[in-house]
DNA sequence: GTCTATAACGTGATAGAC
DNA sequence: GTCTATCACGTTATAGAC
């Protein structure tokens, strides 16, 4: 991940890691001033409310994974194991020393304190993930790789609920929660664990 | 579930709903004391710190499962069908009007910001219910009513970690997200969707 | 684009009367 | 067991200088 050097894109770099470890309500403004070494006031310069803020972050979060299964679908087309590994490691990434926790499971844990503009975003990123996950599943099971029973579109639900709850117990207790999760979806599906990362 | 009626407990019913709903840092004493008609300082009386309060909130959760897994062990011995729709019951009584998440979801969610206690109990919470989902999983398979393959435990470790990021998805989304992840829950352990409630 | 200064408010918490 | 009164603090946000 490249680090930004302008202001208003560190500032969505560290806001983004605040939302993940602390919730909404969780960080503030001063804690981002700090950390940058600049001013409270700065930051609103780049985002006058709070809520500019967060719907900045959430639809950064939406463009990252639209950019993300692009380049998957683009590196290993009509691969729907490489597209599930790619898909499963968005939140692995997160799982890493203290980043800790899938922003879309702290934005869903946190739902009813948002501004209507941040639940808005929130729900078209859970959207947009099944989706193309979906379609993921539906071209595996056409193969003959993927095996499930029900609409795809059903067992994307389930495995993206799994993958959130996961990431937020391994956030809370252990990294390896997250890893036997990962494991159980694959042998259900069908798939030895040992598939390439 | 039996309303308590005096202040202590009716302290705690509140808090957690106002927990389940806003998460940690979205509720305060003067939400508790304006809604049960008192003041600010007598909630601090039964629960000196916020602290106190949450601990007492998740020992709360997890006498309330224990005893609801006694029921179910006592009432459906063995019938793991029963017992499994016993485990799903619980993340699914919170998705009613607007109480809406399951409080481990909550609580791993804002896991970074709690006191001390409040993260010990919060592990203690979820490796109770893995722990005793596991041991239905397993019996059930033995007694060949459940497919799967694995080991239990990781079985169980997936299926929680579904249950409950649904249970935050349907809480930002619609309660049918949860429904549909129960259904594919069951098809995925061999089971027809129409098993008794 | 960043600063100083400040406003207006909500928060967790305490002291002491009743 | 609940009250009034109060405190110290962190929060989001704004005005205006540089």
């Amino acid at each position: 991940m490249i680090k930004a050097t302008d202001t208003k894109n560190k500032i969505l770099d560290l806001a983004a890691e605040l939302l993940q470890n602390r919730g909404y309500k969780g960080f503030s403004y001063a804690h981002i001033a700090a950390e940058l070494g600049i001013k409270n006031a700065a930051v609103h310069y780049h985002f006058p409310t709070k809520a500019d803020l967060g719907t900045a972050m959430i639809t950064r979060f939406r463009e990252q994974f639209q950019s993300w299964t692009a380049h998957l679908d683009n590196k290993y087309p009509q691969q729907v194991e490489h597209l599930l590994d790619g898909y499963i490691a968005v939140p692995r990434s997160f799982i890493k020393n203290d980043n800790v926790v899938c922003p879309l499971g702290v934005l869903e844990s946190d739902f009813n304190i948002l501004p209507d503009t941040m639940q808005r975003e929130t729900r078209g990123l859970s959207y947009d993930m099944r989706a193309w996950f979906s379609g993921v599943l539906n071209l595996g099971r056409e193969q003959g790789i993927f095996e499930f029973s029900g609409p795809a579109a059903d067992k994307a639900l389930m495995i993206t609920a799994a993958l959130q709850g996961a990431s937020l117990m391994a956030g809370a207790e252990s990294p390896e929660l997250f890893e036997t999760t990962v494991t159980q979806i694959k042998r259900d599906l069908g798939l030895k664990p040992d598939v390439v990362l």
